[in-house]
DNA sequence: GCGTGTTAGTAACACGTGTTACTAACCCGT
DNA sequence: ACGGGTTAGTAACACGTGTTACTAACACGC
């Protein structure tokens, strides 16, 4: 059977001192005066019972769980598809365990109810939180806010009291769709890669029209399609801007997954990319990369992300500093579905 | 700042009992006696205070932590690549929290470490642990096996005292490679996944070889390559395939990531597929549907997985019963790589 | 009226750690 | 020799819950 799990006070007891002595030597309490000779002998019976603390007695004494969690948000025939988070998720742990926390991950099916957190932080599960894919009008955001809990947004949201980190979506889809200008394209269409009610998509949308406005060219309406996560909405929305009296030479997917879904759709169509409709995406899923032809997209950087939210989560808990929102690069990765190969070519 | 966190004592005192009957209601304990006047009482006071148990003084008192641990132990890079895993999680965390439990992420830089998962079960993190591409040479695992700590893994391995959660790897790849031979292909190649010493990689090579032997072929290793996760192996596999005197017809490569870098190598080689080399999968990644030409391949019920890993994990944390092994059903999804769609229309 | 159950509930201990307030011993300057 | 400061360490309480052993009140059969 399981061998006898052994306490701090075996410790005391083999190694001859109080259990108090054994908690300042383990924890490396500063300020607290112990005799090298008794730190070794401490140590050495720790060691030798091989001794872990509970976690539970130690979260208890404390107040601090060591622990934070993390909500996806999005439904779970999105997460299926979506290689978005994988890369992000890395980049979590491994911050996360490099400060000496751990990762509580907890799937919530729609955002809105937010049944899934609550109990979380009452319970006290963890120190704080990270938040992937929230919504503003979320009612329990304020009152954390007001509790001072920590907690870390992924997706920018405005007028929020908490840190965000994101990439700066408004601005890559506007280098997105200026490079489609810059080869020579006027009918530009658009394809959201989410619901607008979604800041992120929204903004890829402000992107695509700032960049039209900035070469004078108008926002067409009825150029713009809203796809929702899924590679089949993708299919039908460029199914229908195909079906327009006069197509769009170019579009611009506002998401891989929705890319796939248009590519699809142009080939069924008996259309070539990128001669007859030249195609971008956003986000670099492993997907684009071996797409036929390879798709160009926004490379996002889903590790850093991860890694930077993790970073700034413990940061607050810790109270190091006051921290703010983070903002990272994205960067235009130019491979074929474009065109640009070939213009160059030329 | 925050407002008062109420406790158990809180609770009784506002409904006028003793906190034992407290703990008696809200956990509903059998067989004791609470008359339902009492019950409702505690039960509105509980309510009108938001009452949530502190996690950490229940895990101490009652010796449970409704945790369970799940432990990633590829490497970083396979991760971002590998679209394998988030349905498993997707999975995992449904039946967990369908369950009452909670999900501890962790994730370990290489698998013969163990130290990630040693201090999870020290500290009394987890009553459980799903351990996800485990080697057989890891020394902790008897251990465990000894002092009954709930377990189980994902990916078979021989001879370990622990329920195992996979798929019939070496019937499915005699299936793919049946398909094959029935198409009438003779000179067949195989790209293993992964070095061999991974008991899933080596499984799929032994159901290759037997459906050759099945159909009086012989297994020829100058056909046989190793890839090691990432498409460029698969790339340089399939290069060398090409290269040989006589090219195989058809090729099997035993993962959806390795087989997109053989289909690029294919491309590259300026040969067609399925017409010059046909090509078959494993593990339908949400990638594969969306390859030119679309993918055939193994289809890896990652959720049904997932879900049934924490299944078996939590029922053996409960002690509800023996519980084995189980091995999920994989099924051959037809595309158009291996050319039998193009053969069907002639 | 009296033992025997049963019902409804409670007092008290256990869980294993962090941390504060206190002390005993020793050093040192005068 | 003696007060003041430092060193090295400890006793005791706190954290919030689960759970066992116990009791007071009441019903019931005879």
């Amino acid at each position: 059977m399981a061998r006898r799990k052994f306490t701090s006070k075996d410790v005391a007891e083999l190694a001859g001192v109080s259990r108090t002595t054994v908690s300042f030597v383990l924890n490396e309490v500063p300020d607290v005066k112990i005799s090298p000779e008794t730190r070794r002998r401490v140590l050495r019976a720790a060691r030798e019972l091989e001794y872990y603390p509970t976690a539970a007695a130690r979260s208890l004494a404390s107040g601090k769980t060591q622990r934070i969690g993390m909500i996806l948000g999005e439904g779970e025939d999105r997460l299926s598809a979506d290689a978005f988070w994988p890369g992000f998720l890395a980049g979590v742990t491994a911050a996360v365990r490099q400060r000496g926390y751990r990762l509580l991950l907890q799937m919530a099916e729609d955002v809105t109810s937010h049944e899934a957190y609550v109990s979380l932080i009452r319970e006290k599960q963890v120190d704080g939180l990270i938040l992937s894919g929230p919504r503003n009008d979320d009612p329990l955001l304020p009152e954390l806010a007001e509790e001072n809990f920590p907690l870390v947004l992924h997706g920018y949201l405005p007028d929020v009291p908490f840190p965000c980190v994101d990439v700066d979506n408004a601005t890559s889809a506007r280098q997105a769709t200026d490079h489609l200008i810059d080869l020579g394209h006027r009918r530009i269409g658009f394809i959201s890669n989410a619901p607008l009610w979604y800041a992120g998509a929204n903004d890829r949308l402000l992107g695509y029209r700032e960049a039209l406005a900035n070469h004078g060219l108008d926002y067409d309406p009825s150029y713009m399609r809203t796809g929702n996560f899924l590679p089949e909405t993708g299919y039908q929305a460029m199914e229908s801007l195909l079906a327009l009296p006069t197509r769009p030479s170019a579009v611009f997917a506002a998401g891989d997954v929705i890319a796939m879904g248009a590519l699809s759709a142009i080939h069924a169509a008996g259309l070539r990319v990128p001669e007859d409709v030249a195609l971008v995406g956003f986000d670099d899923l492993f997907v684009a990369a071996y797409a036929r032809p390879p798709l160009t997209t926004v490379r996002v950087p889903t590790y850093g992300l991860g890694w930077t939210a993790a970073e700034i989560l413990v940061a607050t808990i810790e109270g190091d500093s006051e921290v703010a929102s983070v903002i990272l690069e994205a960067e235009l990765v130019i491979r074929e579905s474009c065109g640009a190969q070939a213009q160059a070519e030329r």
